[in-house]
DNA sequence: CACGATTTAGTTGTGCACAACTGAATCGTG
DNA sequence: CACGATTCAGTTGTGCACAACTAAATCGTG
């Protein structure tokens, strides 16, 4: 079988070209069509996975939600303001511990979520991909992102390449 | 065979939850490898993308750019603009278009191509991935973007649901 | 040729990702 | 108990994605 070391830079930096696009492109295909399909919930794609943990888990404090969506405050924090000022998320400080801040869905939240339901099977008839197929999909994304993030930064500097 | 119709809603929105969550997770593991790879050249991961385009097409008008990125104006604009500041291309008004801009390398972005030459082998080792698997990823990401791309709006509106 | 439609870059405004930082609360160890 | 280290949310600044728009050049049709 054909091994990495035997392929010259210069296919890998075209190969690396097309894989770049490819997952650029999927990502951003990914995105517009759930802007669409959102639209009208009045949600941008990452408040969505927001309110599907939130819808999952209950009430989470930011930090809860970072963890499932390995986002960080500085990400969440304007994002959960603005659920909150939609009305669909309220936050309040922790009474056991006043560093962290719970937040869950209120009852507008809640009723987003039935309006939400729809969505995700409009996505996967639209991508034309059945439960297999969308199941195969996840898990090979979820295996490529785990092994991503176990690098160690070390292995992608030039000395040892 | 299980079809997409006979799954409940529920079940949807919880796959829901892990698809976008996988794919989500895949691209900003994805973009924070190549953040790091790409660190010691100062390039972000969409400006290395536009300098892939120009060092494999020589000079192009922002527009053939943004059709092979599918990117905008909006977007290339300020980023060619920052490529420019740090001397890795330069723009100039095409004579026999005033409308349209050419972009093209300069020498010291024909330069950062050596330099450039052992990210993506770097990144591939460090995915774990033989070039298979790697042109097989592309190849479905390709693919599903494409479809996605082809999808008409009202196909997600839920009165098509 | 004239003039409305189209094309091309660019600008503005909103939202997300992330690094670096701040400040307050809590924890752990002496 | 005291005090330095850690944890947690939030802020600031940079860059990207995209929608909506502007301005200038070009095109196409009458």
């Amino acid at each position: 079988m054909e091994t990495l070391d035997t392929v010259p830079d210069e296919d890998f930096l075209r190969l690396d070209h097309q894989i770049c696009f490819s997952l650029h492109a999927a990502t951003r295909a990914f995105n517009g069509v759930y802007r669409e399909a959102l639209k009208e919930l009045g949600l941008t794609y990452p408040q969505y996975l927001v309110m599907l943990v939130l819808w999952e888990h209950g009430e989470l404090p930011v930090k809860g939600i970072g963890e499932r969506l390995r986002l960080d405050s500085g990400t969440l924090s304007p994002l959960l303001k603005r659920l909150e000022a939609a009305g669909y998320v309220e936050r309040r400080r922790s009474a056991e511990d006043e560093r962290s801040v719970t937040v869950r869905a209120t009852g507008a939240g809640a009723e987003l979520r039935e309006r939400a339901l729809g969505v995700p099977r409009r996505i996967a008839a639209a991508t034309g991909l059945d439960l297999a197929e969308i199941a195969e999909l996840r898990d090979r994304l979820g295996a490529l992102a785990a092994r991503l993030d176990g690098i160690d930064p070390d292995a992608l500097r030039p000395s040892c390449g």
